[in-house]
DNA sequence: AATCAACTTTCCTAGCAGGAAAGTACACAA
DNA sequence: TTGTGTACTTTCCTGCTAGGAAAGTTGATT
């Protein structure tokens, strides 16, 4: 995976987020809400800024005639998130530590 | 060494900076800027909220007859720095797993 | 029509980042 | 003593982002 740093990504709720949603498939807004302990409000726009990135699918259905919001990294968002690893752990290996346990891969 | 997401040290360009510091013993001003590719003023003001949280110490002297800053990364400092990239480790960690359960009935 | 659940959007404020430019400290030249 | 130069430092200003509160939206239920 090529390094490349992901300010859009980095910021400490975000980072939380994409890294919840690349351990998933489709997460559930409650779920990540609490998951995250974020409030409403700052979860639905952190959520719209990922999708106008094309990080992630929403998708919007009712269930139990309730609406249910699922969200889902794309693809693009799984590898945007690898390459911000990647160069998160370039950044700290200059320190002689590591992000990563020992490279997978 | 405990995980523990320092919000000072993860800001981007000072997280470069406090990587650089970790690996290194005394850092010239002029090593930094260039390593970083960061404006003086940036960079200055940088190493002020970092010795205002204890994290650097500054160290001012003459040498050749010219003023030569220099920087070092405090014991707080590199312990900070050393529980972030286990916050951020304990984070990704979580990308992982893999083995939450799937959010959609 | 009123209410509720589950979000979404708007409003507002506070904080940080960075460039430009002015300021500071000390040394040296004249 | 005045002027110049180096090496930062501080101030000023602008722009971006984050988050809470609260109002708004949508479809279902009573």
């Amino acid at each position: 995976m090529t390094p490349r740093f992901d300010e859009l990504i980095h910021a400490p709720t975000r980072l939380s987020l994409v890294s919840l949603l690349a351990a998933t498939d489709w997460a559930e807004f409650k779920f990540l809400r609490d998951s995250l302990a974020m409030s409403d409000s700052a979860l639905s726009k952190q959520l719209t800024t990922l999708e106008e990135a094309g990080y992630v699918e929403i998708r919007k259905s009712f269930i139990a005639k309730r609406p249910r919001t699922s969200v889902k990294l794309t693809a693009p968002g799984h590898e945007a998130f690898a390459g911000h690893v990647a160069a998160l752990q370039e950044i700290v290996a200059r320190a002689g530590l590591a992000v990563l346990p020992d490279q997978v891969g």
